[in-house]
DNA sequence: TGCATGGTTTGATGCTCATCGAAACATCGT
DNA sequence: ACGATGTTTCGATGAGCATCAAACCATGCA
């Protein structure tokens, strides 16, 4: 009999492959209709329709009705760290659902996780923030410098929009691929945002591939003092 | 269909509550028999045998037999920091086994985490080493300074010791309550060793609880600089 | 060589739940 | 108003598995 947090529950809704395949996809921060997640998991409406009954009722969901579609995304950030590190574990103990896939590599260097940068590039950028004095580590925090600040604006980042909402500026995630954090929260969302909006990278549809083009991938490694 | 890691198979197992259970209980880092196991979980003994046969195979625990006894601790301390981290995550969702139990207050001020000190001190001891200039973040990284290594070696950590195994020398670890990092990794549990050589604190037997003696309290919060 | 204790195996039971087809419901475009 | 599409509900089916009692195996002690 103990007593403290039920890991029991939430483990359990993670524990249904269908399941894990619909937040699986979830991870990249989009908020899918039903009918996508159904086809994602590989089962039928219904069942997905239930899956996403229990996941909601969970806590691990949010639904938000629109017309007649049913968009559902990840309830909070803090549950894509969780996915990351189930999938660290699981990597390092040895289950894995294929033999590596052919779209693993470009997985592995760079891609979402839930709305910002993750993989060998992600954890590039945030040495490389860190080094130049950009971002600072505070009492296992992170915190933007000063010059962190000039250099944000200078980027296009508007810092005042983000410290509207109550979500972190910057938050440390640990990468799944790397097992080496990398930039989340508000700020890192709203850097990957840019990347594409520069068109230095664009997210491959139905996949958390984030591809860079030759001449993006450039000026990203440039803009964070990148040598590889 | 999906790729990369199964983090369906590592979450069912942690999805019965028996397992669950279980693991929680050997979350303190000891190695405990399958009675006891079977006590804790709060089933018969075949059952736990099977639980614990599953987890053995799935690589979450680690069995050692030792005459007529087995044995079973975590696999890996990895394991620790992801069941934290659904405490976490189960905490802030709502899923509670049981409205906050009388040992709880002391469960948040002081806990082993695995092998070392969680909980309230946990993290402000790991604040006011990196206060200090005892411990540096670099790189995401946890990095014991020169003033550091010092201060260690006065206080009776051999670091020698600590540097021959494998396991990382610093690490931080997301605590479960305070929502902020302790330290972990071999100097993390060193620490922790020292304080109950010392006789600053003491654990509770069959629980994770840290109890600290008024004197060692007060000690603790001289060394590490505390003001609470 | 026996007896006690810790642990696992076996077998049987019952429950939960994942799954899907069919039908009902809701919403949108025409 | 009506057909088309997305989503949920209902009902039925089946598999997996958690559970325990009883039997079995192994180790330690006298």
């Amino acid at each position: 009999m103990q007593t403290g947090p039920d890991i029991a529950r939430v483990a359990a809704l993670l524990g249904d492959p269908g399941r894990a395949n619909i937040v699986t996809a979830l991870l990249d921060g989009s908020a899918l209709t039903a009918g996508e997640l159904a086809r994602q998991a590989g089962v039928t409406a219904p069942t997905a329709s239930a899956h996403l009954a229990r996941l909601e009722q969970g806590g691990l969901l949010a639904r938000q009705r629109q017309g007649r579609h049913n968009y559902f995304r990840l309830a909070h950030p803090e549950i894509g760290q969780l996915l990351e590190g189930l999938m660290g574990l699981a990597e390092r103990i040895g289950h894995r659902r294929t033999r590596t896939g052919p779209k693993e590599p470009a997985l592995r260097l760079a891609r979402v996780c839930y709305d910002h940068l993750a993989g060998e590039l992600g954890v590039a950028m945030l040495d490389g923030l860190v080094r130049d004095g950009r971002l600072a580590h505070e009492d296992g925090q992170l915190r933007l410098t000063e010059a962190g600040e000039a250099f944000m604006a200078d980027f296009g980042i508007g810092l005042v929009d983000l410290r509207q909402g109550r979500r972190p500026l910057c938050r440390a995630c640990l990468d799944w691929s790397e097992r080496r954090p990398h930039l989340a929260g508000s700020l890192g969302a709203a850097l990957l945002q840019r990347f594409q909006a520069l068109g230095w990278a664009s997210r491959e549809a139905g996949s958390r591939v984030v591809r860079f083009s030759p001449a993006g991938r450039a000026e990203f490694a440039a803009t964070f003092g990148l040598t590889g």
